[in-house]
DNA sequence: ATTATTTTGATGCACGTGTCTCAAAATATG
DNA sequence: CATATTTTGAGACACGTGCATCAAAATAAT
């Protein structure tokens, strides 16, 4: 029987190198090195000896040494909206919070803010990137034929592009965020489990209901108000456009018009402008309030009871996730599809 | 000035080496590796001239090539109940799945199934353990004086130990699981919610009231209800000792006689005992039940709308932090507290 | 059978750090 | 001053893998 693999003085079984394969498969490490590696001129038998061997000593690439020797450091880019939107400062922070982290991994992140309604703009910075100076980049920004076009010439010149929370038509598991309908139906739930009995109108505020991820939080929240709780009628949506004033005018007048208003969903991830909104305007302490994103603003708001509930994804956990994924997206290999699921989280007064 | 760092070919600037810090600081490579790993005999004057380098430069360790020169491999096990308990299932599920993700960081994790109630049985499995053979040991039982000592003769031995999910005494963020008592709270603000205009009383159901965690989770509880719905009154706690006999017995005389019974409670991390009793005695459908950890019990009654919410973490979060932070532990590094910081999730039907 | 081509082996260096050894230099002690 | 001691430097090798070169062996083509 074959020496596996060397046995180290504390009698536990060494982990098996390139070496131990060459021994077992009977080829040379230069063969192993062919194999590994995939190049040419490597007669099938010999590969299939180094893939029996590769199984039998259940061999794993050293990564770390392989980087080592390649000198690879991993550059990635981050493009994200330039608007002050408290969000896109968490997203901000863990960035830099985990800069750190990532240099031990031969990580180096860098970030570029973008006119989010200038598609030429993104458009021309992807196409300065090169495989030169980095090698991936997520990004989040809205889908615009330009853009798409854009990815989708990055991509062919080497450059991992990763779709990055929002607003990209998706495909596989090659982008970050969370399913933006299971958001709106989860809000929606937890907005008719806190009405019980109480029939009524709901005001939905959204900034602009043109961006993918308002539609599909709708469409969600629609879905499960219309078939579980019938007694709530989900009114059209209001759009703020960003504009503090027309959000105080639009939440005063609807709620002039509609006397039996019983619960509100704020859409976008910018709660500040309608929650300031409802703030002037006073409605009724017993409305169900229920917002998107853990910011400041909806923290203390939960805190005082303005917000019932919170529904967010970990800015953190986005980042990360999005480091992990270009990374492996470079390496050519797989991530782990349990660690890479962002989670919808239910945010309450208690578990804040 | 000093030339701080070798530029490499496309003019970004290569992170800095020993070599780097060895020119800048003016001193030899051998005193820099003096410095860097805590030797002796070093005039202070040196030791602050690396420093001063380290600062400059902005040098950050190659833990990957540490680890490679140093042939480091970390060792960790895990001692987990040998109940049957699906949440337990889950955690041990989320072990093997990491596996492969964890042999690329050169991390082997095993596992060790004892026997809760037998502390003599964990303090023995402690007492065999040495440094030579395991680097750290993530711990999940109940905290008794025999397993306190070995953990602390483990400690001293030079095994690094974490108490894992529960029922330890917890010091600083060595520790890895949720706060219990900010569950309580949350699942206590859920059921109020859930029940804005009904008064009654919310039968609460734990394995057994003496583990940290149920006296924890029920303290939350109570605090949340009795401060903020006061028209609900959460009734003593009944303890079903793993049997389901017993459950059903208690559950249904329960039912007899509190007529009034409006939510239940399922504080222990196994639900499926609880689950099956209210299942046979028939409670009426209104009743709101919530229950702990996602599993797929949990989840088969959250789609039949059985249970109402679900309190969980996410084990394979709580897995990954664990081994994250015993690494951490062997290398003297300190963890990115927001990434270690295990959520507490709602699970509602739509957010599965 | 000879030559051309493909496939494989042997060997050496590189990556950044850790860990030795031995000598040289600096400083302290008498 | 000479000597003992502390501090520093120079150098070599190791870790596991990638990458390159050149020769040797195996196979295919003529």
């Amino acid at each position: 029987m074959n020496k596996s693999a060397s046995q180290s003085d504390d009698g536990a079984l060494a982990r098996p190198t390139t070496k131990d394969l060459a021994r077992v498969a009977g080829v040379s490490r230069a063969t192993v090195d062919r194999v590994l590696n995939g190049r040419e001129g490597v007669k099938k038998r010999t590969v299939d000896k180094v893939h029996a061997a590769i199984e039998q000593l259940g061999f794993v690439r050293n990564i770390a040494a392989a980087n080592l020797a390649k000198s690879r450091t991993y550059r990635f880019l981050f493009i994200l909206p330039q608007s002050g939107d408290q969000f896109h400062g968490e997203i901000l922070r863990h960035i830099n919070e985990a800069q750190t982290a990532f240099t031990a991994d031969m990580v180096t992140t860098s970030v570029r803010l973008v006119d989010q309604n200038d598609p030429f703009e993104i458009a021309a910075l992807l196409a300065s990137l090169s495989p030169e100076t980095v090698d991936g980049v997520a990004i989040m920004a809205p889908e615009t034929p330009q853009v798409r076009d854009a990815i989708h010439r990055l991509q062919e010149r080497g450059v991992h592009a990763l779709p990055f929370i929002s607003n990209q038509t998706l495909n596989g598991d090659k982008w970050v965020g969370i399913d933006n309908h299971a958001a709106g139906a989860t809000a929606g739930t937890l907005m008719g489990r806190f009405l019980p009995n109480r029939a009524g109108k709901l005001a939905i505020i959204a900034d602009s209901i043109l961006s993918r991820d308002s539609l599909e939080r709708r469409s969600g929240f629609d879905h499960v108000v219309n078939s579980e709780f019938p007694h709530l009628t989900a009114l059209p949506s209001l759009e703020t456009y960003g504009s503090q004033v027309r959000a105080n005018h639009i939440i005063s007048e609807t709620y002039r018009h509609q006397k039996d208003i019983v619960g509100v969903y704020i859409l976008s991830s910018e709660a500040r402008g309608p929650l300031s909104a409802i703030w002037n305007v006073a409605l009724p302490q017993n409305i169900v309030i229920i917002a998107h994103e853990r910011t400041p603003c909806t923290e203390n708001a939960l805190v005082d009871g303005t917000l019932d509930a919170v529904i967010t994804q970990d800015p953190g956990h986005l980042v990360r996730s999005a480091v992990r994924k270009l990374r492996a997206m470079t390496d050519g290999r797989s991530t782990l599809r349990s660690q890479e699921k962002i989670r919808i989280e239910i945010i309450l007064k208690t578990n804040l």
